[in-house]
Parts: structure tokens; sequence; C-alpha cells
RNA sequence: GGAAGGGUGGCCGAGCGGCCGAAGGCAGCGGUCUUGAAAACCGCAGGGUGACGAGCCCCGUGGGUUCGAAUCCCACCCCUUCCGCCA
């Protein structure tokens, strides 16, 4: 949520992020209610000041026995008015908080101009795509062919976009898991925690989920629970209404989870494999941090993603998400992409953003400089480290052998019993 | 799911419808005392809005009654215990 402040004061400038972004924010229907609003509360507020005073003349009276009667009446007009007036600022409110809640962050200057996808900047590459010497296959055929994946039962039990991993497949998935974790909390500083699966509407909203995209999760019926996009919904809302001592920061959590997207739009798109799965595993780093922090912070974050591409030595790149891009809640974002030899392009595997106080102020996360200090906002971070199915399938792909089998990068062996390659059964 | 109890400031814990933003205690901060510390004593100390002023708001949340609600009524949420069910 941006600051109404900021609104107010420099509309013109939000107005030109929001073009930047290609968004149609509502900002003069927000300047409107916020007005009314502020005219309202003053005129309410002056009338509760009397109200308060003239209660106190009324128990005054009362205690020396006499008739208070006269006031009595004369107050019942105040306090009509008062409450008609509660009601519309209430209204106000309400409808100034859900513009505000539907309104995106302001990207960073350094955030490049762009109007889509397109427009998104490389900053950097590391290793070289595999040239093969034979006809590589897609992660898909791969994973079928030996029996490690198993889209068809994923589809008959649950249904399109469900997949099954068997044998050393889900062998390959926990070992991704656990091998992530373990190089965030033993190497890169982060707590790990486990997370709730599903979080309720005052999390989704404190993350930016809700309320604009309610189509793109799965909601529990009768309940006031979502299955989480990705842990870092219950993950920074651990935090939610709390203010943290300045000397916690900056605070490092990373989390597994499921992760549970509705695709709702995505029909056609990355239909096969486990590009695009209704349910995935995620390993995700979250961070908590001082504002002049915030930006260090996203670099470093950012390399502690890509660290573990460069561990199982899978070639990628980063990309700078341009203005179109940049996602709803965040203020600049790094997408990590691995190559994919069936895509023949990079293809995103983690999204690192800098979401500033955005999150913060829609959570209420804040924090004290020092002991007697005023409150304020942290900034909030979060990124993939990684994606686990699309290491699966980036692993499958880079690391095929012309006879089918793949080959189990070193750094995950030890995870994996010692396996070294996957054989067809 | 059923029954009972409970949700008050960092924590514990009082609180007859007006004198309660809220006693008291603990923890915290400053000071006196002390070689130093402890103890003792004195003082300061919640959040939001607003201009770190005034005012207004905040006693789980949302409604209601009333001139006036932490205190009364209704609904909901959460916690604890017991029972039931269950990985």
């Amino acid at each position: 949520m941006l600051d109404i402040k900021l609104i107010r004061n420099e509309p013109d400038k939000v107005r030109e992020a929001m073009r930047r972004r290609g968004e149609d924010a509502p900002i003069d229907e927000v300047l409107a209610l916020d007005e009314q609003r502020r005219s309202l509360v003053t005129e309410v507020e002056q009338l509760k000041a009397r109200r308060n005073q003239v209660s106190e003349e009324i128990a005054r009276a009362k205690r020396a026995g006499q008739d208070a009667t006269e006031i009595i009446a004369a107050m019942r007009e105040v306090s009509d008015r008062i409450k008609a007036l509660d009601d519309q600022v209430r209204d106000v409110e309400a409808r100034l908080e859900q513009l505000l809640l539907t309104i995106p962050n302001i990207p960073h200057e350094s955030v490049p101009y762009g109007q889509s996808e397109e427009d998104n900047v490389e900053v950097r590459r590391w290793g070289e795509p595999r040239q093969f010497d034979f006809a590589p296959k897609a992660h898909w055929d791969i994973g079928t062919g030996l029996g490690i994946l198993d889209f068809e039962r994923g589809a008959k039990v649950a249904g399109a976009r469900f997949a099954v991993y068997r044998g050393a497949g889900a062998r390959l998935e926990r070992a991704l898991i656990n091998f992530m974790i373990d190089v965030h909390t033993q190497e890169h500083g982060y707590t790990e925690i486990w997370p709730p699966f599903l979080a309720n509407t005052a999390s989704m909203t404190g993350t930016g989920q809700l309320p604009k995209f309610a189509e793109d999760m799965f909601r529990c019926q009768g309940e006031d629970l979502y299955l989480i996009p990705t842990a870092e919904v219950p993950v920074t809302n651990l935090h939610r209404d709390e203010i943290l001592d300045g000397d916690q920061l900056p605070i490092y959590y990373v989390a597994y989870s499921a992760c549970f997207r509705a695709e709702a739009g995505a029909h056609g798109r990355d239909t096969r494999g486990l590009i695009r799965q209704h349910q995935f595993n995620k390993v995700e780093l979250v961070k908590f941090v001082k504002p002049e922090d915030s930006y260090d912070e996203l670099e470093k974050l950012v390399a502690d993603a890509e660290a573990i591409l460069q561990r199982l030595e899978l070639p990628y790149r980063v990309t700078m998400m341009c203005t179109a891009d940049v996602g709803f809640a965040a203020a600049k974002k790094y997408d990590p992409e691995v190559w994919m030899p069936s895509y023949g392009r990079y293809v995103e595997i983690s999204s690192c953003s800098n979401f500033e106080d955005f999150q913060a102020r829609r959570a209420n996360i804040r924090f004290r400089r020092h002991p007697k200090a005023k409150p304020e906002f942290v900034h909030t971070l979060n990124g993939s480290g990684l994606a686990v199915g699309r290491t699966v399938a980036a692993i499958l792909e880079n690391y095929q052998n012309p006879d089918g089998s793949v080959t189990i990068p070193d750094a995950l062996r030890p995870y994996m019993g010692g396996m070294t390659r996957i054989e067809p059964r």
C-alpha cells in the first residue's frame, strides 16, 4: 500500500509512476475521498471534543446532586449528529482503503522503463549452455521415459497441471529441497521456518495477493483460508502487526512450502512438463530489513539464489524487470532464469523482489531503531531459492545422456544417497 | 463438533456506566544514595492520527443501548481446559 500522504502531497509523482507501469490507478478518486474523509473527521472530532467536555459536566452535576436533564437533552442532538458523521467516515474510509489496496507499488528509480516483458534487461550470465552431440529431449519425455515423472496419473488423481513424482524422481525433488535449505541456513545465515500452507484473508492482503489477485488462488470452501501461492505469504505475515527491535534486524528466513496457483488465464501456456503446475514446491527466502539497507539486501538475496544454480552447475542469467513487469507489490525485481534446452531459452526459476515498505504498511510490520524511538515500517524482500520443480526440469534436461539416463549433479549426490545417475528402469 | 472458562499497556493483573488511557506489581529508562553493584527511595515511561502542540481514537473484532461504555446487550474471532473425532 502506498502512503496516503505521498499521494496527497505528490500526486503527480505517483501518477507518473503509474504511467511508467502502464497502470491506470484511481489517483483522482483517492484524492477526492481523502479530502472528504479529512473534512468529515475534522467536523466529527470537534463534536466529540464537545461531547467529552459536556459529559464531564453532566457527571459533575450529578455528583453534586444537581439536575442535568436539560444538557442531556441538548447532547442527544449532538450525539445523533456524531453517529451520522461516524457512519459517513466509516463508509468513506472503507472505500478509500479498498482503492488504496488496488494501487501497485512505485518502481524504484533504477528500474528501466518498459511496456512489456520484452523490455526486461539482462544484467549478467553465468555458465555456458551445453552443446549436445545428440538430439536432447524435453524433461517431460526424459522423466516419463525414466519412470520418475507421471503426468497422466497426476491428471487422473487431481487434474491437468498436477504431476506425480516416483522413485528417484521423488527423491530428487526431496533432495533439492534439503540441499537448498541447508545451503541457505548453513552458509547464508537464514533461519529455517516451516509455515502453514494455508493462510487467511488478512495475511493474503498483507503481502498483496488480495484483493486484486483472488482468482489466482485456491480457496477453501466455507472457510477464510486460501492455499498459499508461495511461502512468502505465511512467512512475511509472521511479523504482521508487530513492532520489532531494531537490533533484531535484518531477519533472514528460509522456508520450504508447497505452492498452489490456480493459473487462471494461463490456458495453453507451458502445458507440458513441470514448468507451470497447480501445485509445486519452492524454497523461499524472506528478509525484514532497515529501509536504508534494502537495496544492498536485494543484491545479496539474488546472489543467494544464484549460489544454488552455481552449485548445481546450471547455466543461467539474471534479468531485471522493467516497469511493466516488476510485479504489483515490488519496487524492484530480479529474475534468475535457468537455461532450459527444450525451450531453447532461459526460463524463470526464481524471482527476487524488494517491496520497500509496501507490504510492511499493508501488514503493519514495524521496528524501533532505538528502544524509545518511534516505530518505522521495515522493508521486506523475498526471493525463490529456488523453485524446485523447475530445478528438476532443468537438471533432467541439462544433465541428460544419450541413453536416456540423467547424471546427478555432484552437489546433490550426498542428498541422493550417493547416486550418480538415474537410469531407465 | 460439544461443554466450561478467558481475552485489559512489554509481561502479570485490578477495574461499581461518569472522577479510567486505565490501580498495583514486574521488567525497562533516568536520578538520589554507594568506592562499585545490589537494595531502598524519587521520577519517566503504550499505539495511531496530527505539526513529537491541542484535540480525537484505541481495553480481541464488529455492531448496538446510553447524554456518556473497558464496564450493559448481540454477533463473530482467538486462546485454555475437558469430552468426542482423527494423522
